[in-house]
DNA sequence: ATGGTAGACCTTCTA
């Protein structure tokens, strides 16, 4: 089972080029976010021509995230637990159903910048919150994914340029302290599995030329728990899409786990 | 030089 997640920025101006990727590769899952349209301007069926169910959780504008996946999903929760006064659609969690059922939560986690505005406060709550929920999901003992755009860069080797980006909400010491936390439950990065790569940027400005220059980030991640974990083959980075016509700012990161099931182990 | 882009949407915010 191979499951993806993507920062499209946008998947009705994206269309044509989310729908070439997905055609050429067909993950079996998908975490979208960044989907920027409310539920109803969701291009639900160009994703069930190609076989999926969709779940959607949208907002006006901004944020927004899905669910993509070839078999149905169940026990759909939309929205982050923790915080009834937060409106922001961040947040999209189901059961893939199957001969060996995993749980996948998509991620779109707050971006936080400037960090003297309450927009880094609110990112740190929102990881707290996070935090607090995929604590309880663990205790399930289950197959569990958290992927997504964590606007997180773990590490002084996922930025080109690590001095330059030490005041980022995305570098800050306290954004990186709570992801480490948050692995420290007990999930392992998918990107462990990753092979020959220098490193694994998933995200290039826009602008100053960051493409070309390769002044990329790693920020796009797939946290996987012990059960999901002793299943995984390979992670896949798929720079070349950066370079397509019409590019996401993101692209898509996909970990392939084994089908082996229940009845195996 | 403190630049540059992209998307949504009401001329500014978010990233």
């Amino acid at each position: 089972m191979r499951i993806a997640t993507w920062n499209v920025n946008s998947v009705n101006a994206r269309l044509e080029t989310v729908l070439a990727w997905f055609e050429q590769e067909r993950p079996d899952v998908a975490c979208l976010q960044e989907i920027k349209c409310v539920d109803d301007r969701f291009p639900i069926e160009a994703f069930e021509r190609l076989g999926y169910n969709v779940a959607v959780h949208g907002q006006k504008a901004y944020n927004g995230v899905a669910l993509l996946s070839k078999t149905p999903l169940e026990d759909v929760r939309k929205g982050l637990p923790g915080d009834d006064e937060d409106d922001q659609a961040r947040y999209i969690e189901a059961v893939i159903s199957g001969p060996a059922p995993i749980r996948v939560a998509g991620i779109y986690l707050p971006n936080g910048n400037p960090v003297d505005s309450a927009k880094f406060p609110y990112k740190l709550s929102w990881m707290s919150r996070l935090n607090a929920h995929v604590r309880g999901l663990l205790r399930l003992e289950e197959p569990l994914v958290v992927a997504g755009d964590y606007n997180v860069i773990p590490e002084d080797t996922d930025v080109f340029d690590p001095a330059a980006w030490a005041g980022d909400a995305l570098f800050r010491p306290e954004t990186r302290a709570a992801f480490r936390a948050l692995k420290w439950l007990g999930l392992t990065d998918a990107y462990m599995a990753v092979d020959g790569t220098p490193h694994g940027y998933t995200f290039w400005d826009y602008q100053a030329g960051a493409w070309p220059r390769d002044r990329g980030i790693r920020i796009d991640h797939l946290l996987l728990s012990p059960q999901a974990s002793d299943r995984l083959d390979r992670v896949e980075i798929f720079r070349d899409v950066r370079g397509w016509e019409k590019p996401s700012d993101h692209v898509p990161v996909t970990a392939t786990l084994s089908e082996r099931g229940a009845s195996e182990t």
